[in-house]
DNA sequence: TGACGAAACGAACGGTCGTACTATTGTAGT
DNA sequence: ACTACAATAGTACGACCGTTCGTTTCGTCA
């Protein structure tokens, strides 16, 4: 890795964990060259513009999750327990050290969900994939005779993404302590009522 | 009502609408002013500061909310009826014309979430009443004998909530028609597995 | 050793932000 | 009609924003 590609990645990293506070909205050029100890221009070199920044720090955020969310949980055998998998690995996520303020993609989507743009077409399509992902499970539960062949998968993908809403809005904006067990209990709820 | 007062009226009016598009951060003193045909300072000298107009506004969402949400649903009788009229009512509020970007609280809560303050304080103590209400009207249910008694009445406020916050996503980011019914749907099977 | 390209720097740009002043207008009450 | 005060306008400020530019440093290879 040359030194822009690592200085890149540096930025990249430290930007995903601001924007996870702060919001994509809330990065600025001056706040990361500062925290990075480097110049303004020196780290806008790296991008064409704040826009475009945004952007990439999107795709990191696209790219880690992949890596520790959805490649981590197709190694679990089909059907119900990759779906408990993906919960797990989510749970995960939402809980590193490097996203201190949890999911970026939830507050992504407050933030940008009415104002269009390059940003929000790339986050819309990251979030399509997700529940894309999230139904195929729940599809592939259904071939492996976990859960009932008639369950509607969409709705389904809807309810858990629900119930993962709500775990980050108790925790992060409420700080109840029970959150967590509050969402595993809604989707012991959910599985049980995909199973019948 | 008085002339300063009705233009401080008209000044929250016009906040709370790109309030719940751009985000309590998105305010801007200028644009508010332009927006209204006034000039910045006078438009500033209603407020003390910038953090004031935020909570200010906050405020008006409340009153409304208590006003076109609340309110009307506690004339419904006692139960599952009042329920089902503290969802309608909240769809409505969500589709609200004075609401171009949907519920301000739910943008103002992945917005504030991480970032202490006053203006945050506020919006959590908001959002604790609501759930409050939320299951205050779940527990008069289970007293009215329309839901079961050993119902957890906090874990169904987490649950329908996320149904609302799925709803809210779906429908302003990825744009699908059919969110609403999948509320609606998420709703019923929430009430139905209360009951018994 | 010398040349070259990538990487980072420092300074400055125009613009907008929130905020602070003073001046002017408008409106009630007498 | 005159006064007193509330309401708004006007102007200026310092700070920070994203962005541009010319220059300097530094590792790599001829």
């Amino acid at each position: 890795m040359s030194k822009g590609e690592e200085t890149r990645a540096a930025i990249l990293a430290d930007a995903l964990s601001q924007a996870s506070v702060l919001g994509l909205d809330g990065l600025t050029i001056g706040g990361l060259a500062t925290s990075l100890g480097m110049s303004k221009s020196g780290l806008y070199a790296h991008f064409g513009s704040k826009e475009d920044l945004q952007i990439q720090v999107l795709e990191e955020a696209r790219a880690r999750f992949v890596s520790e969310v959805m490649t981590p949980a197709l190694r679990a055998p089909r059907g119900e327990p990759r779906v408990r998998a993906i919960l797990d690995r989510w749970i995960t996520w939402e809980k590193a050290s490097y996203l201190p303020g949890g999911c970026p993609f939830v507050a992504a989507a407050a933030e940008l969900d009415d104002q269009p743009g390059p940003v929000r077409d790339h986050l819309v399509s990251v979030q399509r994939d997700w529940m894309d992902a999230l139904r195929t499970a729940a599809r592939i539960a259904v071939e492996e005779g976990h859960f009932a062949p008639e369950l509607d998968t969409r709705q389904w993908a809807f309810e858990l993404w629900g119930l993962a809403l709500s775990y980050h809005w108790f925790s992060r904006l409420l700080e109840q302590d029970d959150a967590e067990a509050r969402l595993r209990a809604g989707f012991e709820r959910l599985v049980g009522s995909a199973r019948v």
